[in-house]
RNA sequence: CGGGGCAUGGUGUAACGGCUAACAUACUCGCUUUGGGAGCGAGCGACUCUGGGUUCGAAUCCCAGUGCCCCGACCA
């Protein structure tokens, strides 16, 4: 990609005071643009960044043997109305809309009605199951108070996957995989030890379900993580736990953390509200024991971007970073156009996504719009970048040095994800 | 849903109730410059959020509305 003909640009003044961090860094560096209070726009370099996310996502769940569907993002009012959650008093961040002709629909904020009563016409007996479905999608809701950037919006991406079994058991089994599943996910988007499975509230329908909880001072939930093996326990539960569930250690640390996952047990609630039953092996009905399991996709890049950055501007995770490397060519000159525009194609014939800073701009300018972007590894062409064959490398907010092109190569494959 | 704050060119800000609403940045043109947001010059760009009111006179004071931000409550 040539930066020259990237429509977005990057904005010297931040956002006014006030406004979240990830929101005021990832608004000057031109990823993405509010458009209401907790509405944003995916520019071209955000959306690249949630489609990294997306791809590390879709991996996974593939491993877990889900597959990817998509439900509406109208909803119909009736399913809902049969399991109470329709009303206002119930649920009371719906968006709602009038459908001509008459009624309401609602836009959806999860999907478990839907999906289970479509399920009603696929499983009928044992051998249907189990079935583990997700999509990527944009939710609504309609919070009180919109906030944080990207961490709390009215309109977000979110991954939820849905499972259902046959039994308790093999709930149990496919839920304690999800578990390891959203730990590979949040370490390959590079929150790498950064993530505390908390156990919080399960709701009416079970006794706890679990977060995965960033602990950042942005964040909005307050955790309780222990000291001995990491794992936390949400403030809304901590009361009624007096020692770790995992390793029965007594002293925790209090954090404000980010939720960027969760995973719910909702054992028959809904497959019984829905009629969602199965024929077991001896002919008797029974009902589909599911689970939930919500991923905010928005909001990751929200963390990460609250998560890495200097006083210049963020620092990408070499998965989620929109580009692979940024070529900048500095100095002007038409010696130096020419070499910047063969490593330019020696590096996408490697298989990396670059962004090659063309622009008829000072060198100054270009580092510093380089800075905020945040890719995380740069080459620099021009008269002082050395000779034929040796690229003038840096890593984001570090000191550059010369080194052959294939072994760059090997060092900015490393740790890319393609999409 | 309670409490507080703010609203002025694209962006960030300034302006005692009183001249043609100022400055920076961005943008356009010219000259100079060219490895860490260069310099000079010339331009373009604002019904000062909306609607009422007070006043000879309102960006400025008052009322209402709307929007945005923050704190708290809420939050599958």
């Amino acid at each position: 990609m040539k930066q020259s003909r990237l429509f977005e640009k990057t904005r010297r003044e931040a956002p006014a005071e006030g406004e979240a961090e990830n929101a005021r860094l990832l608004t000057r560096a031109g990823f993405i643009h509010k458009e209401l209070a907790g509405v944003y726009t995916f520019l071209p370099l955000g959306l690249k960044v949630l489609r990294k996310i997306e791809h590390i996502i879709r991996q996974e769940m593939g491993a877990l043997g889900a597959e990817e569907m998509r439900l509406t993002v109208l909803q119909d009012r009736g399913v809902w109305e049969k399991t109470g959650r329709w009303s206002d008093q119930a649920v009371d961040n719906w968006f709602k809309t009038k459908v001509r002709g008459g009624g309401e629909a609602g836009l959806g904020f999860t999907h478990e009605e839907p999906l289970t009563r479509l399920m009603t016409g696929h499983i009928r007996s044992w051998r249907d199951l189990p079935v583990f479905v997700y999509q990527i999608q944009t939710k609504f809701r309609n919070e009180e108070r919109a906030r944080s950037g990207l961490l709390r919006g009215r309109e977000f991406l979110m991954k939820d996957l849905y499972s259902f079994c046959r039994s308790r058991e093999e709930h149990e089994e496919f839920y304690g995989k999800v578990k390891q599943s959203y730990l590979r996910i949040f370490d390959k988007a590079g929150l790498s030890g950064k993530v505390a499975v908390t156990l919080a509230s399960g709701g009416s329908f079970s006794k706890h379900s679990h977060e995965f909880q960033v602990p950042a001072e942005a964040g909005e939930d307050t955790i309780h993580v222990c000291e001995k093996c990491g794992t936390g326990v949400n403030d809304e539960i901590k009361s009624e736990t007096a020692v770790c569930p995992e390793c029965g250690g007594g002293s925790f640390k209090k954090r404000k953390a980010i939720e960027v996952g969760n995973i719910f047990s909702l054992g028959t609630r809904f497959s019984e509200a829905l009629g969602l039953s199965f024929d077991d092996e001896s002919g008797r009905a029974k009902s589909a024991v599911m689970g939930s399991y919500g991923i905010g996709v928005s909001r990751l890049m929200g963390t990460v971007a609250e998560l890495f950055y200097d006083q210049k501007g963020v620092i990408w995770p070499p998965a989620l970073a929109p580009f692979d490397v940024h070529l900048l060519e500095v100095g002007g000159g038409a010696e130096t156009r020419r070499r910047a525009e063969e490593i330019y194609k020696e590096l996408l014939a490697h298989d990396l996504e670059v962004l090659h800073d063309d622009r008829e701009a000072r060198a100054g300018e270009k580092f510093a719009d380089a800075d905020l972007i945040g890719v995380p590894w740069r080459v620099i062409v021009g008269e002082k970048s050395g000779q034929e064959g040796e690229l003038e490398v840096e890593r984001r907010g570090e000191k550059s040095s010369m080194m052959p092109l294939s072994k760059f190569v090997r060092a900015a494959k490393s740790g890319q994800s393609h999409v």
